[in-house]
DNA sequence: CTGAAAGCGCTAACAA
DNA sequence: TTGTTAGCGCTTTCAG
């Protein structure tokens, strides 16, 4: 609805035709440049569009095209730690190939997630980018809504037992090396921080610490481990629970980015000091690492090309890819600086 | 379109009328509550839907009821450094009154942001929350478009002089107290570091600086100050180019989050120690802040309660509110650490 | 308590 | 080169 000088109310792609003297098609064949149209009467539509400053309205055309060039980005706001980089990416790749982002917060809870991507679906997104709720206990009820809306879709983060494309970070080896640095450098009384439970991302670096602390001979019962639940408040609490051990470890795995920063503030609280009295490596990096003390060694995620690869992958489906579904692993790579107590 | 076990196509709510045997009008209403309807064809048609597993499509609603149920948000994402936590909420916020967010990235480019909100006007959202790109030089090209439109919209992060609810942080006193504190400590020679050009923000948090300054009785030529871009690149570059001057700052103050990193890590190849060697200060805080050292005395803005009631704000004029627009400002509150030199 | 039918504003096949 | 017309799938008035 829009009011053009003369008062009239142009609200229609048919109101711009009579003012310009022409059908309703041509004036969409103008804007769509969908078919060949006279210089003249192109001219005339183009001055009545602008003299009216009409604007076409997307929703009917998407209903038309059974297209609305919109993707769909379902994803645990809080629980993801590098939900502004992948956001980012994410946007600037959709933008760039005409796509809108609609966004939705899967809260991390199957629940959440089946109701909210209900409402994408609804809205009849071309595509989605979905971080799989952990929690779900092997029942893919969500993915098999979707799928049954044939609506092409990738999973990013982490990777499920479910037929479709996925990215996720690689978590085994990079959680073996990080630990394995700690043992080399004389640790044995050692502790993993790990993430929510029900995500792959959980088991496999709980995995890759095991691997690591088995594969140097270290008993079992050297070793302790607690949740954190992927939160910060969640590391926190987890590396008090720590310390109030008979013996408490001489060095910590935290399995992400928010657990790490509750885990450095657990030992503030305790007036400990890290690597000083207690060392600590962490998945996930921070853009800040290398600038304030602890300087933290992590295995830094490739956010960006997770994101932008799959964005790519969700928009080759689109226009009608039949490629056989796909799992990226992508590789981190080991920032080494001080706080697993090595000299700078 | 969706098959039901007998393989026939579901499409349209016609569709499940004629499997339920009534009519599509009747399946509406039961969808949506919208006038009595006998329980028996009630259940017959939630029985059609079921078994068909039938989505309503949600375009052809919005068509329909001239209403999206989204609302826009259009920030620039890599100058905000807020921008997850911001989302968060107002995504939270939107949820519970059942909208969906549309984001658009602005890039903090006034033509891009044009283009950017020209395709979220087209696809008829109901409302926009938008962070205003800097560097308009008083046309507001953008805003009007979004006028014509009679899209309800409330502008977020910057004041503008534009008429439309507003909410933005106060940026002149909290930096003025924050420059004072310096000041107070015994710094003279001191340095802001200010962000991008052409934003209210930037304007205010300057004045703010100046203005305890002078009130020190400072002399201006004591007083150093770089731009930063509002960005940690030009942060990193601006206070390297400090550090040339013949007689370098011993205090900085620093305009905002991204650039206070470039500082820091510029301090830091210069080998030079917070607070020990210069006193730091800044706006915008982090959240961990307590956990590593130096642990920065900032101004920590609100965003939370900017964006609940941002959005709140826009909701109400949704339903027709027809107040007075608005500038809300949003007050920081200090947090006190030790990069500014005080003890713990 | 229910159905028929007229839109919502656009696209695209078909005809001229 | 252009216009007519039949949808796209839903909501909602008006009749019954």
């Amino acid at each position: 609805m829009t009011g053009n000088e003369r008062g009239e109310i142009v609200t229609t792609m048919n109101d711009v035709a009579r003012i310009a003297g022409v059908s309703g098609s041509t004036v969409s064949h103008v804007l769509n440049g969908t078919r060949a149209v006279r210089e003249t009467t192109r001219i005339k539509v183009l001055a009545a569009i602008e003299s009216t400053g009409y604007r076409r309205n997307g929703l009917a055309r998407s209903l038309a095209m059974q297209r609305t060039q919109t993707l769909g980005l379902a994803i645990s706001v809080l629980s993801n730690p590098y939900f502004g980089s992948l956001v980012n990416t994410i946007e600037k790749v959709a933008t760039t190939a005409g796509y809108n982002i609609v966004l939705a917060d899967t809260h991390d809870d199957p629940e959440r997630e089946s109701r909210t991507i209900g409402t994408l679906l609804d809205r009849q997104i071309d595509g989605l980018i979905l971080a799989p709720a952990g929690g779900s206990h092997g029942r893919h009820d969500t993915l098999e809504m979707v799928r049954a809306s044939r609506t092409p879709m990738v999973l990013i983060d982490r990777f499920l037992d479910f037929p479709c494309d996925q990215y996720a970070p690689e978590n085994y080896e990079p959680v073996k090396r990080l630990t394995a640095h700690l043992l080399e450098l004389g640790h044995r009384k050692i502790a993993a921080i790990i993430g929510a439970r029900g995500l792959s991302t959980t088991v496999e670096r709980r995995d890759g610490f095991y691997a690591a602390v088995a594969e140097a001979g270290v008993e079992r019962s050297q070793v302790l481990f607690e949740e954190g639940h992927s939160t910060a408040e969640g590391g926190h609490a987890a590396m008090a629970r720590l310390l109030q051990s008979v013996e408490p470890p001489t060095a910590i795995v935290s399995m992400n980015n928010a657990m790490t920063i509750g885990v450095m503030k657990a030992l503030r609280d305790a007036g400990l000091r890290v690597p000083r009295d207690v060392a600590l490596v962490g998945f996930d990096d921070f853009e800040w690492a290398d600038s304030f003390e602890p300087r933290l060694t992590t295995m830094a995620q490739d956010v960006e090309t997770m994101g932008a690869e799959a964005v790519q992958m969700l928009l080759d489906r689109i226009v009608g890819s039949d490629a056989p579904f796909a799992r990226h692993s992508i590789a981190p790579f080991m920032r080494h600086r001080n706080s697993c107590g090595c000299a700078d």
